[in-house]
DNA sequence: CATCTAAACGGACCATGGTCCGGTTTCATT
DNA sequence: AATGAAACCGGACCATGGTCCGTTTAGATG
């Protein structure tokens, strides 16, 4: 399972030397080690660097930014969510029609984001090109289910409007602030859904 | 044995030493003119404190945390918006027919989002309880005017998800990354509101 | 194998957000 | 005015993210 992104980024990649390979292998094991025992906010980039054995400097040289960490790992998490996406049982995986798959997408996001709340949090600081990556997979295949739907208007704008309601920041606010629980959120998304989808192409 | 008196919880911290008071008015007046000359990003807290003539401590006792001092500006930087929807002209202001407020509502606050965005980025780090009371504001005009319009379901979440798409997070996505401009985004949050609208209570 | 270069390494160093606590100030009460 | 206590103040101090640069190493070339 390599970790380079999915999606082709532009130029660079090049191929890197065995050692730095080897380093960030060590680090993103330690890193995720150290957040399956301590929890994400408590992992300091220092500890990580002790942990796998490596200077303070290579973490930074690999990573970037402690979000750009972060990243990588919340990939890493995603990853079997996006199988399960592409290749996966209906009505989430190809085989239910468009507008199951529309309605399992939904939730199973929504569940999705709540998971890898706290990772995603941590890697939504700045850095705004990575992070992309993991959003761009999700958005996408909304516009491939809404172009199958046949839904009238401006495609990537309503599949926007469909995927921000489920931004964790929103999602948290209404749980927690609000007092809302997870199946009424849910519930409120697929209505939502229904009044996207309801307009189609003549 | 003085009795305060026993204001609504809510509001809590009934009265402010006078030194208190005036440090505070100061620290705002100087991380005012800091945000306008150098930009939210460049000015730190030390700087904000000697520019006010006070210890570093008072700053942090005043507003807890940075994103809370942030967020205090930002509270200032709303309020006139939120005097033109509570008493401005038709058609954000009352007097227009709630089908055309809620259309300016969402181009005004579109803008007014972008306007604040580094603001609203520096306050929204953490501390999930002070700008709700700026999100708050909004969510509460939007529930009222859904209502006005016999919306039918779930208004609270439908309110969300008309908000959602004007965070300055999905907006920037939008902007920087996919390269929309302004006008088309604007545009397809009418064609989204028009959607949810559809559906009235019988 | 000797050599060379670009890349990687490491850890000292810096900047900044946030905490702490001894001393000071306000203000209600007497 | 004197008093007492709660609130406030200041700046030294700590933790952590991020940078810098002299040194080491992979691996290509002859």
């Amino acid at each position: 399972m390599s970790e380079r992104p999915l999606l082709p980024i532009l130029g660079q990649d090049v191929r890197e030397r065995s050692d730095a390979a080897r380093n960030r292998k060590a680090l993103l094991e330690a890193a995720q080690r150290l957040v399956d025992h301590c929890g994400v906010e408590s992992v300091t980039m220092d500890a990580v660097a002790e942990a796998a054995g490596v200077g303070k400097g290579t973490v930074f040289r690999r990573f970037r930014t402690r979000s750009g960490l972060m990243a990588a790992l919340l990939d890493q998490f995603e990853a079997d969510w996006q199988a399960s996406v592409i290749g996966g049982p209906p009505p989430l995986g190809p085989g239910a029609p468009p507008r199951e798959r529309l309605l399992a997408f939904g939730r199973s996001r929504l569940e999705q984001n709540l998971r890898g709340a706290a990772l995603i949090r941590a890697a939504s600081t700045a850095a705004p090109a990575r992070n992309y990556a993991v959003y761009s997979f999700a958005a996408t295949h909304l516009r491939y289910l809404l172009d199958q739907l046949d839904v009238a208007g401006d495609i990537a704008l309503l599949s926007t409007a469909l995927m921000a309601p489920l931004e964790v920041v929103i999602l948290e606010q209404q749980i927690e602030i609000e007092g809302m629980d997870v199946e009424r959120i849910a519930a409120g998304w697929e209505d939502l859904a229904e009044r996207i989808i309801a307009r189609r192409r003549s």
